[in-house]
DNA sequence: AACTATTTATAAGA
DNA sequence: TTCTTATAAATAGTT
């Protein structure tokens, strides 16, 4: 039956190498392929007996995690150790850096503006602001020694 | 033809609530869903310009790891066995390396701008100017004390 | 959010 | 271990 009626739906392969452009097939996508990153973890977790932790952070910026079992302090006992933090706190440090990313593009934005304006500033000024910069070049020396 | 013989596969479906039983089989699918995993988690990498760290434990305590992109190289240390930090922090290096390459670059794009043209800048466009600055700056402060 | 033609992953076997 | 392949599962495009 339904000879007449014409085939209702196509499906395709998709580049695997490139982002998608279209940004609402984009959405989409990363919305059905982390859930399916997701369940297979949970699969390898179930049927192998394994523990799993996933952080995945979005273009977008936003931080989304997935902890096997127990969710708590998956990757404290990933390492057998007494002073790891628990998934939990993780995701809440990776919030953190994100904070920090939203101020750099504060600061971006005051590029953008300045450049679009920029025909007379007093010189004590702009001093200042390259004052301002260097303390904050300073604070991100501090911030690396953190890291390093 | 081949009717006297034997069907030489036999695949089927298998119980995804429990743990694998054989435990070659269990090694087998240990390794060969971890592959797709990792494969899965590089998709959506790519697909949607996320950034993925994965960080998996077998039964017998072996630690793997993946991350999409430059994580790579910190994490290939990791999987060689001797690295003597927490996973999270790892996860936290990738994270925080990023960041701060980031800034730096952006810090310095501007910082570039203002010697070239500092020099002619409208009072008002000055005043909103050093606000941006002035919360910039608390955000920043906001953010060290989260990390210290 | 649900559907389904296709593509992709994989369990068993060799 | 790596390859093969029948079958199961995931998903891109559509509704």
């Amino acid at each position: 039956m339904d000879k007449g009626k014409k085939k209702t739906a196509g499906r395709r392969k998709i580049p695997l190498d490139q982002k998608i452009q279209k940004k609402t097939s984009l959405q989409v996508a990363f919305s059905k392929r982390r859930q399916g990153l997701y369940r297979k973890a949970s699969e390898l977790s179930v049927l192998c007996g394994a523990e799993i932790a996933i952080l995945v952070r979005s273009p977008a910026g936003k931080i989304f995690a997935y902890g096997s079992s127990s969710a708590d302090a998956v990757i404290g006992r990933l390492e057998g150790g007494t002073s790891c933090l628990p998934l939990w706190q993780i995701v809440e440090q990776m919030e953190c850096r994100r904070k920090y990313e939203e101020a750099a593009r504060r600061l971006e934005r005051l590029k953008k503006m300045m450049m679009q304006e920029g025909d007379e500033w007093e010189k004590s000024i702009e001093t200042m602001s390259l004052l301002e910069l260097e303390q904050f070049e300073q604070d991100l020396d501090k911030f690396r020694g953190q890291i390093n």
